[in-house]
DNA sequence: CTGTTAGCGCATTCAG
DNA sequence: CTGAATGCGCTAACAG
């Protein structure tokens, strides 16, 4: 890495090390043009004994770019944020590319500073990661890079957004509940004010509408956490004691509703069967009995804002709006009874 | 940031636009030399009319710095990379570095990898970021930047490493335990083999010795999780009916803790008194009731590693060695009955 | 097949 | 005070 000079070495060093012309040494490491085959192998050599890595400013002031994205979160502790990025480091990383991070903090100022600062860097594109469903501001369409957004869609439809389909994740899991044989089922979710709150309950709906079916009571909506699945619970089974069935917001919630069933002594799955949302793993495979949950695939998501990125600046033509991607069902105890 | 063509204007475009040469507009910009007031307003004036940035890879090749750090992680789920990621990004993004995120997966190949990829960016400076708090490989010495290890300390004592003080945490857990008036205590842990359970077992050792006590019974150790904590309190219970007192390796253990002690009829904290290790949020605040437990201040951590990166750069010696940090005690309902 | 030449955008000599 | 020239490390034309 290194010469006895403490400086690293550059192809100037490579190529008079193997004999050649700065020129040459650089076709032969880039497989570009005609090198003689033993030529070749003498520049590798030199090369590899020098511990040679070319200077990617160097070779970006040329070509204009700089094998970089900017990641910018605004919110790195989320819990969504993290698979996404996963996702996306996944795939640039593969590559020869490399992602600065920056976290805005969910303030707007600190994220039109982050922003300047990644264009500043010449970043070759940026993916915005939000930590709600619910659109959020656009950067603009001014900027001289590619965008695209993850997680939070952006207000704009002239940018690119991918989103998890809420949606579809409430219709399997109410399917999903219908085809154990539920018949009466309940809803509790989260904040209401959130996109996500309502595109589940919608799906839910459409879910019991196809079926002929209505929800058990109304929905309840609070706060996305674990008291508040305990109360609602506890509210539930009052006034709705033949319930046989809960789709729950959240993990969170499903976990307090678990618990709350417990002690008024319903058996899960057997009285009733709980579905929670996110597959928080930590939470979800912990309870007892472990829960059955909708996953949104966001480690799959945060791969494909990357590879939009990159086809981006490419120049491919990688369309615009809110795309909304698949999720699963992950089955566990919570609805099927482990034999 | 464009001009017309579309291309982002360069040093040049504000020397012309300002009728100077671009020697002078270089110092214009930068306050270097001797300048006229109004020349320099002039190329201001441009430079700001333009949205000049400085292209940073031109100005990297020149001075050999970037201006970007490397944060090498070997597993971007663990709960603890966050924090200090935040604590880091957070001391970084106050000035004028980047952060560059690197994900080893855990994997020594792949880290290696990485490793090359910074230096070939020519990172300043480098944190490495483990999960557990055992002793891990240094890069070693031969980097031509510096390196901060934080949460896992390198096994090389030449290298900087800063740490969470376990031994330290589980004292201050069990002192307050036995200023709870508990006297029969006992220890939950997970996996043996982590240097976090031995330092948390030797730490609550220490707070009992000097107190004249013992811990009740041998410490369970196992695996951290839920199903864990479960499982061990149920077999203490049996064993040891008459404890007063459980500190456990971790939030998640606590968590199986709190549920066995509530099914075998105990109250907490009346009958049993329990204290978690990590203030993991979402677990310790949603708890029947909230967990008492230790936290690491690892967005501390984060922000000190950051910090002596920073002075190595600046050429200010760090030290060597691992540093244990002060970690704090959060208390909550499991330890002292809310009123 | 190989080497020479000319920049990419900028900061820094050193002459004017 | 200002500007022309030099080079950071590399690649892409072109000559040889």
């Amino acid at each position: 890495m290194m010469d006895a000079g403490g400086r690293t070495a550059t192809l100037n060093d490579v190529a008079r090390r193997a004999g050649v012309s700065i020129a040459t040494a650089s076709k032969a490491l880039n497989g570009r043009g005609d090198v003689a085959a033993d030529t070749r192998q003498r520049v590798l050599d030199a090369a590899s004994a020098l511990s040679f890595t070319p200077n990617p400013m160097a070779r970006g002031l040329l070509a204009g770019r700089t094998g970089t994205v900017g990641l910018l979160t605004s919110d790195l502790e989320g819990r969504f944020m993290l698979p996404i990025l996963m996702g996306a480091e996944d795939a640039f990383g593969a590559g020869k590319v490399n992602v600065f991070l920056c976290d805005a903090r969910g303030d707007a100022i600190r994220e039109q500073h982050q922003l300047r600062a990644l264009l500043s860097r010449r970043v070759d594109g940026i993916i915005v990661v939000g930590r709600q469903t619910d659109p959020r501001p656009s950067l603009g369409q001014e900027l001289p890079v590619p965008v695209v957004y993850a997680y939070a869609p952006s207000d704009d439809p002239r940018d690119l957004s991918l989103t998890p389909d809420n949606r579809a994740g409430a219709r399997i899991a109410i399917e999903h509940l219908i085809s154990c044989g539920r018949r009466r089922i309940a809803h509790v979710s989260g904040d209401p004010a959130f996109a996500a709150a309502q595109d589940r309950l919608a799906g839910a709906r459409d879910a019991l509408g196809a079926a002929g079916l209505e929800l058990a009571g109304e929905p309840m909506f609070s706060e996305w956490s674990e008291h508040w699945g305990r109360d609602a619970t506890a509210t539930l089974l009052e006034r709705h004691p033949d319930i046989d069935g809960i789709f729950c917001g959240s993990d969170q919630i499903a976990r307090g509703v678990l618990d709350t069933a417990r002690d008024f002594g319903r058996r899960v799955p057997d009285d009733i069967a709980v579905v929670g949302y996110d597959n928080w793993e930590v939470l979800a495979t912990n309870s007892r009995p472990e829960l059955t949950t909708v996953d949104a695939n966001l480690q799959q998501l945060g791969r494909q804002a990357a590879q939009r990125v990159f086809d981006a600046i490419d120049g491919v033509d990688i369309g615009e709006g809110t795309q909304h991607l698949p999720v699963r069902l992950v089955i566990r105890g919570s609805t099927i009874a482990r034999r």
